[in-house]
DNA sequence: TCTGGGGTCCTGTCGCGC
DNA sequence: TCTGGCGCGACAGGACCC
């Protein structure tokens, strides 16, 4: 371990639900939670004032509902969100190449390579100039820890939330270590602080006292000695700036169970199909092929099945999806169903081949062969869906976002980032004035040459592109 | 109204070839 | 020829993380 404290860990506080709380001045100082919003949906992020109700992350969300039944609901919207992480993360790689990005709010930065800080004082002032920019480029607050190591650092942005920043001096590593629970190392889960706790270990302290041996018989070989290693404050890990994807993979869980059979299999062709869709468009193919499966009590299995060479053919993939079903007992009804392929490479075996022959890589026709999800059937004529929390414009009344729909109306409040709590007004779901658009940026864009930007751009629809990156010029 | 979605890593087991 | 041991890849499951 480096003796200084040049390892930065940020984490954005309760960053989904400051998102929209910034994007929406109605919700602010209110409890707000963003996850899934159907009947099996789950708490993704509460904003500090609904954790208070004792809402968090996981939480399934009719629990949520009922210990916090006033809260204001909402699902993400991750293209808004990737928008704002992508302004934070260039900011942090103006400080360091070593940049390891671990979510969308989430990242390591390696100081100490990139010049930015080399002892205690050049790094604490690198975190407090950071989270000044933060707040002025994305208008949102990120929690800093600086430490000698990744796991350190991570403690002390943990202890800095919200919106602070924690530093801890070389030397005093152990002495903070100690006390704390077992369940704060990296590593530790529900599953292992129980087998721990059964063991009579519950502090970082005791893991120590238990000798490496201990642990090592009481949970295996890597995780013992792993483990062992961070209780003395022992970590090497360094920032790594690039990773390489192991597996690409999509799931969807069902509202209701699925029994009927025939069904089953229709879902796990459209799985297939979307997840070559996301494999062709990171430049992938892949030689293993999982099916996940997970059943109405819960149980959940996989099955995979190894191809002779990589591949990125839809018809393949849903072929070995289908194999694999024909091997799963899916009586009782499924909740959810997956796909997978792993074993990745960067081209596919049909690509080598033609490269050997000095042919064109895939065409557009091949492309092509990758059918579109199908669109749901709409009902009504050019009918928008209106998701709740989503931003829209209306031809004389501005920008507003949906608070809710249902029974042919919408009911939009009318508000940006940078007004006062707005009013609210409900609209027909097929009133022509209404339009959804981009969301607007957190922080008003500075008038680059022209008016201000802020009211710039018609939107192209919802989910676009999200914050601007400067000028949208309109 | 109980329990998402996208990943990573590790472990145990089994069959196979040497 | 039989057996044992070893290494390895494939496979299934589980824990963990955000």
């Amino acid at each position: 371990m480096r003796n200084a404290p040049t390892i930065l860990h940020l984490d954005m506080d309760a960053f989904f639900a400051q998102a929209e709380q910034a994007s929406k001045p109605s919700l602010r100082g209110k409890a707000v939670v963003v996850g899934g919003l159907g009947p099996r949906g789950v708490v993704a992020t509460a904003s500090y004032e609904a954790r208070v109700f004792g809402v968090h992350s996981a939480m399934p969300m009719a629990q949520a509902r009922r210990l916090a039944p006033n809260a204001a609901y909402l699902t993400p919207r991750f293209t808004f969100y990737r928008a704002i992480s992508d302004q934070v993360m260039a900011l942090l790689r103006a400080l360091s190449p070593l940049v390891e990005p671990l979510s969308l709010d989430e990242a390591f930065v390696d100081l100490e390579a990139g010049g930015a800080a080399w002892d205690s004082e050049s790094a604490q002032l690198t975190g407090v100039r950071l989270r000044a920019e933060i707040r002025a480029v994305t208008g949102l607050t990120g929690s800093v820890g600086l430490a000698a190591s990744k796991m350190l650092a991570k403690i002390a942005s943990e202890q800095a939330k919200p919106d602070g920043l924690v530093l801890i001096q070389p030397g005093t590593e152990r002495a903070l270590l100690g006390p704390l629970s077992v369940r704060t190392l990296p590593g530790v889960g529900p599953a292992t602080g129980d087998h721990l706790r059964r063991a009579g270990i519950t502090t970082i302290d005791e893991i120590v006292e238990a000798g490496e041996d201990e642990l090592v018989r009481l949970l295996g070989k890597a995780h013992g000695h792993g483990l062992y290693a961070m209780a003395l404050a022992r970590d090497e890990r360094p920032v790594v700036a690039e990773r390489e994807t192991k597996s690409v993979s999509v799931e969807d869980t069902y509202d209701v169970d699925i029994h009927d059979r025939l069904r089953v299999g229709l879902e796990v062709q459209r799985l297939a199909d979307r997840c070559v869709r996301r494999l062709r468009g990171a430049g992938l193919s892949g030689r293993t092929i999982v099916l996940k499966v997970r059943r109405y009590d819960f149980s959940t299995l996989t099955r995979s099945e190894t191809l002779r060479g990589p591949t990125d053919d839809p018809a393949v993939v849903r072929e070995a999806a289908a194999r694999l079903l024909d091997s799963v007992d899916t009586t009782g009804g499924v909740r959810l169903l997956g796909v997978g392929v792993s074993g990745l490479a960067d081209y596919t075996q049909e690509d080598l081949f033609a490269q050997a022959a000095g042919e064109r890589t895939v065409g557009p026709e091949e492309e092509a062969a990758v059918p579109d999800e199908p669109r749901p059937a709409v009902t009504a004529p050019a009918e928008h869906s209106w998701r709740p929390g989503h931003d829209v414009r209306h031809a004389s009344l501005g920008h507003g976002w949906v608070q809710g729909s249902g029974l042919g109306r919408v009911t939009v409040r009318f508000e940006t980032p940078y007004s006062e709590p707005g009013r609210v007004r409900t609209f027909r779901v097929d009133d022509p004035d209404l339009e959804p658009v981009d969301p607007l940026p957190l922080v008003p864009v500075r008038p680059s040459g022209e008016g201000g930007a802020a009211q710039a751009g018609g939107g192209v629809g919802p989910e676009q592109s999200g914050v601007g990156s400067g000028a949208v010029g309109g």
